[in-house]
DNA sequence: GTCTATAAGCAGATAGAC
DNA sequence: GTCTATCTGCTTATAGAC
């Protein structure tokens, strides 16, 4: 049982950031290979599934990040400013200060959009739910706290998508720091 | 010299309808194809330049309607908010009220990023040029007017990828239309 | 677990008949 | 201007040695 030249978590990271940058079409296995470091054969190895395995394992390594950088600060005991505030340093961290493409996006597009429909919008509700729920403790009415979750949602796709056009991540950074008082501002 | 059998113009139609759904990467030549009705010597007959240059020529296709339905509405003269609301209805329609993708976040990923990056940059700034300019006839200062203008972007762009990656388009109509009072909120 | 070599098919693109 | 047939290279995926 010869060791692996490089973890599986490794790998993931590898791929991901493959995706990030190529989409789901232009990530070839050729470029995924490159990517990893490892052989076709290898990643096959890896993957039994081929490319769609691996993106579905890229959609599930990038949940859990999800799941750890932006949400769990959400769930904490404290002020909601100071969690929201967490949340957005974690979010900054997840998408590389805005240089990283968002997989909702990505995969959105094309073939992988029917494919990965269910947990990607399974992500957008899970986020969206989390905000609203911090933002409805602060005594503002549920249907408005919702309503801001999704505009912070929106507005921080659309700064993603705007920063890898214009090549300037200014955008980002600035729609990043006016969340929080957009979702407490008073009614 | 037998007529052709589709005009120029709707050769165009159907190939941004294709490159909109499936991406550059995605939409193969054959897809083309089918999409136009055309064999795919026909198609390099259109385009001596092959795939890139019916992306270019849809790049520019979807540039003058853009200039026709969302920018020109901005340089009538009249009440800015009436002019706003204008723009607001054109973008329903180019973006065919939430179902059509942005060309500037399909064609920002992957190869066809570095392709297209100048004119796709300039569109977006032609539309905060333009709506920061009607934004601050109203009074407020030049640099407010143009984050406003920006932010606006933003939410276009983001709303658009949620209603994709969600399948449901009431985000994006509401975010259209709270578009105008948010440009023109008191200071 | 990794590799080289290779299969089978699809990609973009072209030739030449009509 | 359109088509069928075809070329070349890249794509996904597999076989089998080490």
């Amino acid at each position: 049982m010869p060791a692996a030249l490089i973890s599986r978590g490794e790998v993931l990271d590898h791929l991901t950031e493959a995706f990030r940058v190529h989409g789901f079409e232009g990530a070839s296995i050729a470029r995924l290979s490159e990517a990893t470091g490892l052989g076709k054969a290898s990643l096959y190895h890896y993957f039994h599934g081929g490319k769609q395995e691996m993106a579905r394992a890229v959609v599930a390594h990038l949940g859990e990040s999800f799941q750890r950088l932006v949400l769990a600060p959400l769930r904490t005991s404290g002020d909601p400013a100071q969690r929201l505030n967490a949340m957005i340093l974690g979010v900054d961290q997840f998408y590389d200060r805005g240089e990283a493409a968002c997989i909702v996006d990505l995969f959105g597009i094309g073939g992988a959009g029917e494919m990965f429909r269910e947990p990607l919008a399974g992500a957008v509700k899970a986020f969206t739910d989390a905000v609203a729920g911090v933002v409805a403790e602060t005594g503002l009415p549920a249907d408005l706290a919702r309503r801001r979750a999704e505009d912070a949602f929106v507005a921080l796709q659309g700064a993603l998508v705007v920063a890898r056009a214009t090549g300037d991540r200014t955008v980002f950074k600035r729609t990043l720091s006016e969340i929080p008082g957009r979702l407490l501002a008073a009614a």
